[in-house]
DNA sequence: GCAAAATGATATGTTTGCAGATCAACTCCA
DNA sequence: TGGAGTTGATCTGCAAACATATCATTTTGC
């Protein structure tokens, strides 16, 4: 089962590569964000859990969008996403492992 | 612009709607995401920002994946969703007023 | 090689998401 | 009618996400 460390890292590495394909500067991200660059940081590097809100506001300076889709819908989105070229950042998607339960890990 | 507690209210409004179509209570989904019914009613509410670990776990309980996903890309997979029946829960939508920026909202 | 920029990291203080407990209001059904 | 279940709401306390400031380290460009 995926850790929430990892869960976060993986987060954090999606926002990454975005940051680097944009560009741009943790010090810029956070400043559209409206957050400070230590808790950029944080977050980026999965160091931190950002709130709901700082999560959306991160992911629209970075030309992403949150999204709340059925479970069943992933692949079809994933496979979307996937052949539109090889330079955009692929969307987030949590577990390859498509076990059964999703049981909060703490 | 949309102001930060309209986003957190859809993203509650999207739960609320997902919990109702799977059947379950507010006690069912927090004990299933790992947290206390007080807390997920706000959460459902649009009273309180989850955190993104938290956020997840809620989305997993209800049969939910959080994506992040090009901004452009948002349409074609709205519409992906959308036909796909009348009883699943669309998904979380964020602005159907297309404006260029994203500033922050606080 | 050197200066500037970007990143990693730490410290103090504030805000707020979180647990746990408790109570009231409302619905529903036997 | 009346009890059980669901939801709304509040309180105390703790943990962690936030700001701001300040350092060192690494990278970049001239």
């Amino acid at each position: 089962m995926k850790s929430e460390e990892e869960t976060l890292g993986l987060v954090g590495d999606h926002f990454r590569r975005a940051r680097l394909s944009m560009g741009m500067t943790q010090g810029q991200v956070a400043d559209l964000a409206g957050i400070s660059r230590p808790r950029y940081r944080d977050i980026e590097t999965g160091a931190a859990a950002a709130r709901t809100t700082t999560l959306i506001n991160i992911a629209r300076a970075l030309g992403l969008e949150m999204m709340l889709v059925p479970q069943v819908m992933v692949p079809a989105i994933e496979a979307l996403l996937r052949p539109e070229s090889e330079d955009d950042q692929p969307a987030f998607s949590p577990q390859p492992e498509s076990d059964d339960d999703s049981r909060p890990y703490r």
